[in-house]
DNA sequence: TCACCTAACACATTTGAATAGC
DNA sequence: AGCTATTCAAATGTGTTAGGTG
């Protein structure tokens, strides 16, 4: 296997030309949009040419997207979450591979949210001369059977809306939605092209598309129930959880006027994250958007842990290739393998050329 | 005034170096 | 000396929110 320290680095850059274009996607599962086709459930298989990707964590996508997934656009980099991670199925076991994530408009409006949905407010704005970042997983190219002997995680992938980025990450515009797509690109050589060469996608080429992971771009969370998902569902958010609890967060948002009743389905809460423990979400009534304005609470948030608390040890890994350096992925009470490497964590980033 | 964006903030988690014990 | 377990601090990832910008 090629080390990702083989692959681009953050900071170069190649081509990918792709001849399928990014086709403005009418499908939207996006409840938020007012979208007709939002409550059909979109599979989280999908078979092309033999090959079939399963999206591993399909059902925290589908709670994310029942509401009209958002995700945080910041200078630095954030990350995505709910994440895409695609277990691969089908592939020539010799053969190498590129898998690269792209993210394209999935419409060619801009977006407003209107206090309990989103509203087209105009044009979007145009993708640069057609390209756009795309970007490669970080063990790139790997052959067919390592890829399919783990789960392939794009947690890595961030987020930004700054046009001078140069840590090669995934540049959007907010208030646009988007679409994230896997590239399946074989390799017959086995040879990653240079950073300043265009990477053709040939015939063999795949790209694989589930709607369900479909996302508006965005600087605040406009949607509460957005944010109340990604509290009950990130880990690093869950300093927040208690606030939901106590109810004093529910009695500074809610507004009667505001309230918008939410299915039980949106809000169960299943153990389908790296940190899905855990006890049901609060049925708090969901409602749009209501901006605080009040002064800054100085908040003890108090560890209960206390400052001895340690995180349980990681439980033992599955085998998987000896190739890979193995990360675990706790998923429903299982463990998997997901391609991070620990000492080359280097995002890699590519330029995506459309046709 | 409004919609949107930015940066500072406080917390949780992750990671790795330092230390202790065997 | 070498290995393992524990402790601790720094780095990183979160959503919040006041204030800035156009």
């Amino acid at each position: 296997m090629t080390s990702a320290s083989d692959g681009p680095t953050s900071t170069e850059t190649s081509v990918i030309s792709i001849s399928n274009s990014p086709s403005w996607s009418s499908a939207s599962p996006l409840n938020s949009f007012g979208d007709l086709d939002a409550e059909k459930d979109f599979p989280p298989v999908m078979t092309i040419k033999g090959v079939t990707v399963t999206l591993e964590n399909n059902s925290v996508w589908k709670q994310f997207s029942s509401c009209g997934t958002e995700m945080i656009l910041t200078k630095q980099g954030r990350r995505m979450f709910p994440y895409c991670r695609y277990r691969l199925s089908g592939l020539d076991p010799n053969m190498m591979y590129m898998l690269v994530l792209s993210i394209v408009p999935s419409t060619k409006h801009r977006y407003r949210w209107n206090s309990s949905q989103w509203e087209v407010s105009g044009q979007g704005e145009h993708l640069i001369q057609g390209t756009i970042r795309a970007f490669s997983h970080h063990y790139s190219p790997c052959r067919g059977s390592d890829w399919m002997n783990s789960l392939v995680s794009f947690y890595k992938l961030k987020l930004t809306n700054n046009f001078q980025d140069q840590d090669g990450h995934i540049i959007l515009h907010s208030m646009h939605r988007y679409i994230p797509k896997l590239h399946i690109v074989p390799l017959p050589n086995g040879v990653l092209p240079k950073t300043d060469q265009p990477v053709q996608m040939g015939p063999e080429s795949i790209t694989f598309t589930f709607p369900q992971t479909e996302f508006m771009a965005v600087t605040t969370y406009q949607n509460f129930r957005i944010t109340q998902l990604k509290i009950n569902h990130n880990p690093f958010a869950k300093g927040f959880r208690d606030e939901w609890k106590n109810g004093r967060l529910k009695e500074t948002f809610l507004e009667p006027r505001a309230m918008v009743s939410i299915d039980a389905q949106h809000v169960e809460v299943k153990p389908a994250e790296p940190s899905e423990d855990e006890e049901e979400t609060d049925k708090t009534p969901a409602l749009c958007r209501v901006r605080r304005k009040k002064k800054r609470i100085n908040r003890h948030w108090g560890n209960p842990k206390g400052k001895n608390y340690k995180p349980s040890p990681a439980p033992p890994a599955v085998p998987c290739s000896p190739l890979l350096q193995p990360e675990l992925d706790d998923i429903d009470g299982l463990l998997f393998v997901s391609f991070i490497s620990k000492v080359e964590n280097k995002s890699v980033c590519q330029r995506l050329f459309i046709h």
